[in-house]
DNA sequence: GAGAGACTGGACCGTTCTGTCCAGTACGGG
DNA sequence: CCCGTACTGGACAGAACGGTCCAGTCTCTC
């Protein structure tokens, strides 16, 4: 496991390390980024990671959390008050114009799934627990919705909820591969339109 | 560029060392999948692989094509004739069960593009092309739909395909992480639902 | 049966990889 | 001021990496 620094030098330094690692990962993927890169990006020496980390993957795991959190962090405002029509269609438009401007399009923790999920135990439960609270937000406003009359009775939170991520993710995955932000749009376009379909009001 | 075999021998020599690259690329990824190793397996040596390939990206682009063949060549009965409710709602209960049976769950293609995609340009120009291909079965089947008027006239066969896709590649991403069909198949379903709500009969 | 070219075996090279080790410096508590 | 602990720098080791090279074998053609 980690050792977590207890000078607020050392808290930096781990810092470093994780936020460079996660940079250099994001571009050329896990097995393609040596540890010598890492260090040299966060300007920091080989004791210094392996005080903090026990191994390689050790670090991986603290790149999942670490962009696991910021992008909840990010979305928080809008993933805790996913409970209208309007948040709902405004978090996916997020997604879309995120997509559109950045160059290397692609969700980060997708992306570590994709490559870690059948190679590392450990590393695979985090990201299904990743997913599982990040759909959270999503099932708590639809259950708000239901229970506020918005959602037709019969819709179940969970499953549509698994559908919109399932939408995100492949449609983040064309996207990425087609270089074009528009097969992501035409996915999430699907998928609201899917939920809508549930909407009480017709 | 690859050179191609002249003789029998040359050809299953060649055919061994794309298999065994492709297998143990599905287990590992391309970065983590060495080229002694994929000789080792193959039993072949080095001199035969540099004999057909320029470099270890030339073989992973023959990989990727390779995997594309196998995916049309096995569902090509199914793929050619996407052009009613019974044969898609098929074609997508043969991801689920084939998904759920797999203990390695997700998408050949999709795994490869998710690695390659911002790292090799050529791959990712492969890649977009295979799923452009398989796209298009979709996209034939369900314009002949309209023709026929099973589909409605303001359904676009082309959003509708790449929304389905996206739901596929996305299901399959969650399923490999949760290691469980379930996401997957929650996610085809409502692909297809939403399919069926450009029904002409309604 | 000889020559040409396709194919094969595997030693070898330089680089890069993860991880170890130890000698050192910074720093808070007494 | 001093000592223990946290932290740091970088040389080093051993293995694995992609790729080159050449001497050899097979096989087809004439």
């Amino acid at each position: 496991m980690s050792r977590e620094p207890s000078t607020e030098r050392g808290r930096r330094s781990r810092d470093r390390i994780v936020e460079s690692a996660a940079e250099l990962i994001a571009g050329r993927g896990v097995e393609g980024t040596g540890i010598d890169h890492v260090l040299a990006a966060a300007g920091a020496s080989k004791s210094q990671l392996y005080h903090y980390f026990t191994d390689k993957d050790d670090l991986i795991r603290a790149v999942i959390a670490r962009r696991f959190d910021q992008i909840i962090s990010a979305q928080a405002p809008v993933l805790s008050h996913l409970d209208s029509w309007e948040a709902i269609r405004q978090w996916l438009d997020l997604w879309v114009g995120m997509s559109a401007e950045m160059g290397h399009p692609g969700c980060p923790i997708g992306t570590l799934a994709s490559e870690l999920a059948n190679r590392d135990e450990a590393a695979r439960g985090d990201l299904a627990a990743c997913f599982a609270a990040w759909e959270g937000y999503l099932i708590a406003g639809l259950t708000r919705m239901k229970q506020r009359g918005d959602l037709a009775p019969h819709a179940q939170p969970r499953q549509l909820a698994i559908a919109v991520f399932a939408s995100l993710q492949g449609g983040l995955l064309l996207a990425k591969t087609d270089k074009d932000a528009e097969p992501l749009r035409v996915a999430l376009d699907a998928a609201y339109s899917h939920l809508r379909s549930f909407s009480a009001s017709g």
